[in-house]
Formats: structure tokens, C-alpha cells, sequence
DNA sequence: ATTCTTTATTGGACCTACCAATAGCAAGGA
DNA sequence: TCCTTGCTATTGGTAGGTCCAATAAAGAAT
């Protein structure tokens, strides 16, 4: 059967640019099992002569995917790129780029955040098993040590972490990796504008979320939560930019 | 305060690598809004000379930048790189790459898009107000058409866009691109497994789902959604793999 | 045994040249 | 007039070379 006129009759012989190839190939391998995180490429030369293309090209595919966090490149002898693990900074990245091409808002970003906080609060409540507690504990406890020293330096990662260990009630590797991305994001821009905030009001609240916890009164921990969210928020408003 | 003998006294003065510069000076040109979508960066060759780099240096930031989803080049006269809108096709490349790297399972991702898309129901149902359902609606009509008349192909994109109206229903881009973005990412590894699905059970799946939206019993919509899920989930793992 | 020096390796940057796609314009033919 | 054809300038894509700088390991000096 014929084509209409305006149609293609061929597909191009071969798509454009080298360098996307290169990189199809090095994810075909990963896929595959068979370089794994740790591992490492051979030589920018070496690979250049390997696959038959200028060693411009092979730079160029390296960089893409080191954008895209798979990779890391160390200089010198014995340097290379190696395979990364992966983690939550390539999701944040994107969430960052979305921000700055004014795709979404920090409003929906810290709305979104509150809601997948809730929800993973609900999903422990409605799995009915008793949720294991001892890493939000520790934090606190390490939160509390940080405010009574005034080691406000320290509770920026444990506040980090904080809402990484409730991502991790759900035992969802996707979903911490998403929570946590949206907490770096909400963190980084609002290092920018506050300096520091209430240690007692924090811990007033993170005991309270706790106590509710450890009692099975997940809608009241919810409750909390939220509330101290919100808190945070009207904060980061309110505060003077300080760029 | 003397440092100690090993810490270094001075900062590098310029940090490595020099594209990640250029890369910065252009993220930083479009957070403050100076480059906007559909807006065209000078000529490679030209901004090598403005930036005093190589061209090499300068095709290595626009391949970062391009990577990460905020341009696109086009060759030939007149052609250059150009701002990109933002979509949610760099959060999905983003958990493509998770799961390549074995950082995440299909099956959590499967999971959290179902909690993700059952908290959005509990969302609206919370609001009090009556979400507008015009484009479900004429969403899963299109769907009725494609399947009485055997258009398979277009189903795809439908139930892509069925997911995302309800996504929608929350107002929240974030969220919207974030399911959006779960949901590219498992129609790609679906089609990869299973050929096509029963028409008339979609259909009714999509028809009571719709049907308890509109009375208001958001609670019966969320368990008809996530049962149709889980019927997908189960087909998926089923279905003999067809790479 | 410890410390310093050398050296081979390797990524980072630069440069020049050439290829290939593309849009716009001019010339030519129906 | 309108469409095709071909030329041309612009611009990204690729090649392949040079040199520099960082680095780890081997070797030399203490």
C-alpha cells in the first residue's frame, strides 16, 4: 500500500548525534546487570577507540549522564567514571529545574509535601502492625541534644532526616526517595531566608507527633504534623529574603 | 582562629570544571527570569567567544542543561538551543534512571502511585467542594469511542491523560507532575509486557468510578481505582515478558 | 619505617578543520 | 502567479590533535 504524498516513505538511516547513542548503550549496560553501581568505565580514549567515535563525543555523553547522577568522574591516575548508586538528589533536581522554569510553585511543593506526609501516616495507620519507632526516637532525642547545646548547625540534617525516617515507615523506596527530594528542595530555599527558628517550639512539636505515634493516634500525629508545617511555612513567607 | 595543619586554609579559587560554570550562569539567567521559555541562547560559537571558553566547554553545559530537560538544540540555520517549557519528563527520567540503578522496584513505584492517587481523592473529598469532572468525563467518553470502535492505539494516551485529570483535581503542579511522571514511567514498562487488556472491564471499572465521583462517595471511588489497579498490577507481573 | 620525588595515567580545556542539516533567498520553469 | 530547484550563509555535530593539572602508585632518599 501506498503512502499519502505529504508522508515519509523512509525513516532516517540513522538518528542524529553520536553522543545519545553512546549513552543508549552505557544505560543498556546498566539495565543489564552488567555494570553495577561501583563499577567503573574504561578511559574517555580508551572508550573513544572502543566504540569508533572522537573522544568529544564520548565527553559529551559522560556528561549527560552524570547530569543525570548515574555517574561520577574523579581526575587523575586511577581516576574514571564510576556508576553511582542512585539517590533522591536526581529527583530533586528535577523538582529544582521545575521550580525555576516557574512550572510549579514552592506553594504546591510545600502543599504536596504536607499531603504525601499525611498519607504515608494513614497507610501505617490502615496496615494495622505497629510501626517501628526507634529511628524517629533517636532523632528526637538527637534533636533535643542539638537545641539544649545550641548546636543549630547539626538540626538542619536531622530535621532532614526526620521526615526521612516517616517517608520510611512505608517501607517504599519510591516514595522516600520522592519525600525526601521535596524536603532537600523545601530546606534549600528556605536556608535562604530564615536564619534559624524556635528550638522549643520544634521540640514541643516533634515530642507531641511522638507521644501520638507511639499511642496508635495517627490522626492526631497527623494533625501535628501538619500543624507544624504550616508553622514552618508562614515563616518562610513572612521572613526577609536574605539572597 | 588558626586552622589545623590538615584543613585547608584557602578555598580553591576557582572550583573545577568550567561548563558547570557556564551551566550555572545560565540556571542562574533563567531563575531570575531573564531567559524564558521559548527564548534562544546565542550561537555556540558565539557564546564560546562572549564566555571566553571553548566551544567544547560551552557544548557540555548546554548537553547538562539539555539533559535535565530545560533546552532543546535544533541544527541548521537559524536553529540554537531553546528554553524548553517544563514537563514531567524529567521527574520521570529521574525515576527511570532509580530504577535502571536498582534503587527502586516497579513495585513500589506501582504502590506509591496508587497511595498518590487515592490521597488525591482523599483530598478532594476534604475540601468540601464539588471538584469539576467535565474532563474525566469526557475523558473516559473518548475511552467508551476507542474501544467500541477497536482503537487500541489511542487507549494509551487516554489512560495516560485519565490519571492525570485526577491528578488534576487537586490544583497542585507538583503533584500532577509527579504522578504524571509515575505514570509515563509504568505505561513504558507495561507496553514493554503486555499487548492490550480487556476493553469492556476498563470500561466498567471506568464508568463506576466515575459514577461514584459524582455522588460524592470518594471513598468507593478510591477502592473501585485501586482494585482496577491492582487487576493491571497482577496482568503486568503475569504477562510473559516480550523485550 | 617514614617521607619526599618521580612518573604514568587520566580527566579538563583548547583549537582547528570539516561535515551536515536547515532556513531563506534567488533563479528558473510551468 | 505559483511552484520547484538550487545556492548560500548559518549553525550544530564530529573528528582528532595538543597541552595542562590532578592524582595514585612506585621508587628513592632520609
Amino acid at each position: 500500500m501506498a503512502k499519502a504524498a505529504g508522508e515519509a516513505l523512509f525513516d532516517p538511516v540513522r538518528s542524529d548525534r553520536t553522543f545519545e547513542l553512546v549513552v543508549q548503550r552505557i544505560r543498556e549496560k546498566l539495565a543489564a546487570g552488567e555494570l553495577r553501581p561501583g563499577d567503573k568505565l574504561p578511559a574517555e580514549r580508551e572508550l573513544a577507540k572502543q566504540l569508533d567515535v572522537s573522544r568529544n563525543v564520548v565527553r559529551e555523553a559522560l556528561r549527560a549522564l552524570e547530569n543525570a547522577g548515574m555517574l561520577k568522574t574523579r581526575k587523575g591516575a586511577h581516576g574514571g567514571a564510576f556508576i553511582e548508586e542512585g539517590s533522591a538528589a536526581q529527583i530533586s533536581t528535577a523538582l529544582n529545574d521545575l521550580v525555576i522554569l516557574n512550572a510549579i510553585s514552592l506553594d504546591d511543593l510545600f502543599e504536596a509535601r504536607v499531603m504525601m506526609l499525611g498519607m504515608v501516616l494513614d497507610h501505617v495507620a490502615q496496615s494495622g502492625k505497629a510501626p517501628d519507632l526507634s529511628a524517629l526516637e533517636a532523632n528526637v532525642a538527637a534533636t533535643a541534644e542539638a537545641v539544649t547545646t545550641g548546636e543549630s548547625a547539626r538540626r538542619v540534617p536531622l530535621a532532614r532526616a526526620f521526615y526521612h525516617e516517616i517517608a520510611a515507615l512505608t517501607d517504599n523506596r519510591a516514595l522516600e526517595f520522592t519525600i525526601d527530594a521535596q524536603t532537600e528542595m523545601i530546606q534549600t530555599y528556605l536556608r535562604l531566608r530564615v536564619s534559624d527558628m524556635d528550638g522549643d517550639k520544634l521540640l514541643q512539636s516533634r515530642s507531641a507527633f511522638l507521644a501520638h505515634l507511639r499511642a496508635g493516634r495517627f490522626d492526631a500525629a497527623k494533625v501535628e504534623l501538619s500543624e507544624h508545617l504550616e508553622r514552618v511555612h508562614r515563616r518562610l513567607w513572612n521572613a526577609p529574603p536574605t539572597p
